[in-house]
DNA sequence: ATTGAATGTTTCATTTTTTGAAGTAAATCG
DNA sequence: CGATTTACTTCAAAAAATGAAACATTCAAT
């Protein structure tokens, strides 16, 4: 219940930047995610929503000069999305001040929040190594 | 950006969750917040959400059974949501399996998890004080 | 090479959710 | 009492997500 108290705190964290920014909740969220450029593909995984989702939401960013398509060397019928500078400006903005305001709001003193960055540090590894979508496997 | 991993874990938990209960998200999100019984309004301030999504989420919850409106004895243009006794089984289920769930995911030994705990309780306490909508007060 | 199946994305019509403005009822204030 | 504010509801319009069909590229097997 702690973490779902975050949780909500981090939502809400969210909806004040996108308020700010006039970027709609899934742009702030695509934003986020592209601190490395990345597959379509993937970000539909990791946001849990289809691709054609991200297709719509990749246009409106894209439209907006934030980030720009170009196609995966690797394999040219997937895109990699990558931040434009105007795109990881903006993104770097909304990092900083979401971070502000939590720490602001979470109460813990210097220690205690070091503390919890590295247990979250750690969970957050433990996440990427599992991969995403353990409960979306068919 | 560890808390943020955290909050997409959870955001997936839910999903999981809400995908073999049958219910939609933000009646999984009321479900949830349910735990004690509460008025629409504040709901709708908890929820980021407005009072016209509040009322259609009560209503397929209510028309569900999992919960029932009675008017809140202290102002009688309020309702009080309160979870029927199979809500309140639900819930019990919906919280343990999510809680069982990230546990499995969060990759922390028995000491840390207790540590983490302790933390996620101090921040849910603070947020609980200083109240939900920080940046939502005009 | 060539065919066929699979993969990554797009398009678009439909459904689901959310919004916002107007309405009802009860409380509060003067 | 009457005017204003507060709590919720209604409903139409807007926004977002979904799912099926299409398209291009890759991969695998001839």
């Amino acid at each position: 219940m702690g973490v779902y108290a975050l949780y909500w705190k981090l939502e809400e964290v969210i909806a004040t930047e996108v308020a700010e920014t006039g970027l709609s909740r899934p742009e702030a969220h695509m934003l986020i995610k592209l601190g490395t450029p990345m597959r379509m593909g993937v970000l539909a995984r990791e946001m849990l929503a289809l691709p054609s989702t991200i297709t719509a939401t990749a246009d409106s960013l894209e439209r907006a000069g934030y980030l720009r398509r170009s196609r995966d060397p690797d394999d040219r019928r997937a895109w990699l999305l990558e931040l434009t500078p105007e795109g990881r400006t903006l993104r770097a903005e909304f990092v900083a001040d979401a971070g502000a305001l939590f720490h602001e709001v979470s109460g813990l003193d210097a220690c205690e929040t070091e503390e919890f960055a590295r247990l979250a540090r750690k969970i957050r590894l433990t996440i990427l190594e599992t991969g995403l979508s353990e409960g979306f496997k068919t």
